[in-house]
DNA sequence: CGCCTTTGACCCGCGC
DNA sequence: GCGCGGGTCAAAGGCG
């Protein structure tokens, strides 16, 4: 965008999930770029949008769209009452002003109509997109084939093509699996290792629900399979390698230290920690320096929150999750029972080279994305005037990027492995810039929260408003032609 | 007082 | 069976 360019821009008044040490200045983040306010763009100085997302979907009706011209109205307002300028005082210069200011008035309700119409205009196109994606998957379903991934994968990677906000689906405990038949036979392989750790785990978390081994017995056989899926979904760990002074990568969530211990083979010790953000919630991670360059920390994620998450935490969120959720899935060419650490390189991080390895040989399966190839994790920043396009999704005809607001752990991008993989990819270099997780999360959080609702991981179908451009002073550009350059 | 970290003990799986 | 290593527990103490 046009830096210089007065454009229309999103001001996110909500900023109280921003995490580190934002100012408030900061926390303003602006998100411009809007197409559907184009043409507007010479005729607002700021247009401020009010976004009170629904659980369900985008309702334009619910979209409050303050286009700043309050001010305008504000400054009349006061005017008005402050100024204490009375007729009789200035009855001349009074109604002159009064006149100009009804017809300011009408100016911004023309506009707001505008506004609105553009806005009705938008949630259509994504309604009409959503239900396109629909059929789509129906079709799939219908047709029973089962390499339909490509559908939807090859339809992510055209820009003209049809790009809707997946449906995430649930890997969390209760949550049902989108494709059991996939799982099953990808399973077939990793049901040796899960042996060992079910019951393990079982007992971990029963630990805080007041589960006791004498009730193992009673399990029945779905409540098994669910436990094991959620011992599954535990497995799958992500290691985020970056270079760091701070003990740890500020990554949004709150965590516990819980142990430590002296790792084999290195020096460091190596801290065991859990989320604290819910009673429950299975998530650990572990954090260690590497024993060759101390300067790099190694943070692997395991587990799948079940519980909200704050802006800040989805992004690693999304990472582990999207990592996680390609290694437990079936899409991967599994059939001598080894994961290809190639084609889940290129599907995690289908830009990148050698930043994500996938070591199958490992006790549990995890990628590695390595964010210490290049000095500054953000070395695919770009000139201050580009901006950072939330690669949560491609760009539909005539429509900016689409955010969806980002989904939280036991979610999956199953089905769109480029856009997953460019998620991971730049959720995890964004986590490894505080300030700009920081900025990004009081953006996302004025969308997705309206005020600090979060979203529920479990049943929450919404859709944040789209189009957005991220405008923030740390600055990435990520698109589906132009890889990071890792 | 509540939350957190520390740290030794304990559990478990695995290899020999 | 035993030892090793990874992972977790839980009591004790610190801190705001």
């Amino acid at each position: 965008m046009d830096s210089g360019h007065q454009y229309s821009g999103v001001q996110f008044k909500d900023a109280t999930a921003a995490q580190a040490s934002t100012s408030p200045r900061e926390n303003r983040v602006v998100v411009g770029e809007m197409d559907f306010f184009s043409k507007e763009k010479n005729t607002m100085a700021s247009v401020e949008l009010d976004l009170k997302v629904p659980s369900l979907g985008i309702k334009s009706e619910d979209l409050t769209v303050n286009t700043g011209l309050h001010l305008a109205n504000t400054r009349s307002d006061q005017s008005m009452v402050d100024d204490g300028m009375s007729p009789h005082e200035d009855d001349k210069e009074g109604k002159s002003e009064l006149v100009a200011m009804q017809a300011e008035l009408e100016r911004t309700k023309e506009e707001n109509q505008k506004l609105r119409a553009m806005l009705n205009q938008v949630t259509s196109n994504y309604n009409a997109l959503q239900m396109h994606l629909v059929a789509l998957v129906q079709q799939r379903r219908a047709s029973g084939n089962p390499q339909g991934h490509d559908i939807e994968a090859k339809s992510s990677n055209k820009h003209e093509g049809i790009v809707v906000p997946r449906q995430f689906m649930d890997l969390g405990p209760g949550g049902d699996i989108d494709e059991p038949s996939h799982s099953s036979t990808a399973s077939r392989d990793r049901s040796l290792s899960l042996r060992s750790h079910t019951a393990k785990y079982t007992r971990e978390d029963s630990s805080d629900n007041g589960w006791s081994p004498d009730k193992a017995s009673k399990l029945t056989a779905s409540k098994a399979t669910e436990q094991a899926q959620d011992a599954t979904m535990r497995k799958a760990r992500v290691s985020v390698r970056a270079r760091s002074e701070a003990p740890m990568i500020t990554d949004g969530c709150q965590w516990r230290k819980y142990g430590q211990k002296m790792a084999k083979g290195n020096p460091c010790p190596r801290a065991y920690y859990r989320c604290t953000m819910a009673t429950g919630c299975p998530v650990r991670k572990q954090v260690q320096r590497c024993a060759d360059d101390r300067s790099i920390l190694i943070t692997t994620y395991e587990g799948a929150h079940n519980h909200p998450l704050p802006p800040a935490a989805m992004a690693m969120a999304s990472t582990t999750s999207a990592a996680a959720s390609m290694l437990l899935s079936g899409s991967m060419p599994s059939g001598d029972g080894l994961m290809s650490s190639n084609f889940l390189a290129r599907t995690i991080l289908p830009c990148s080279s050698s930043m994500a390895t996938i070591s199958a040989s490992a006790p549990f399966p995890t990628v590695t994305l390595d964010l210490t190839q290049s000095p500054n994790p953000l070395q695919f920043q770009r000139s201050a005037a580009s901006h950072f396009q939330l690669p949560f999704a491609s760009a539909a005809p005539g429509l900016a990027t689409s955010l969806s607001p980002p989904q939280v752990f036991g979610q999956t991008l199953q089905t769109q492995s480029k856009f997953s993989g460019l998620q991971s990819a730049a959720t995890a270099a964004i986590t490894a810039d505080p300030n700009f997780t920081a900025a990004l999360a009081a953006a996302i959080t004025s969308i997705i929260g309206g005020g600090g609702n979060h979203q529920t991981g479990n049943n929450n179908n919404s859709h944040s408003i789209s189009l957005l451009h991220i405008d923030i002073s740390s600055k990435i550009e990520i698109d589906d032609e132009d890889k990071l350059a890792f």
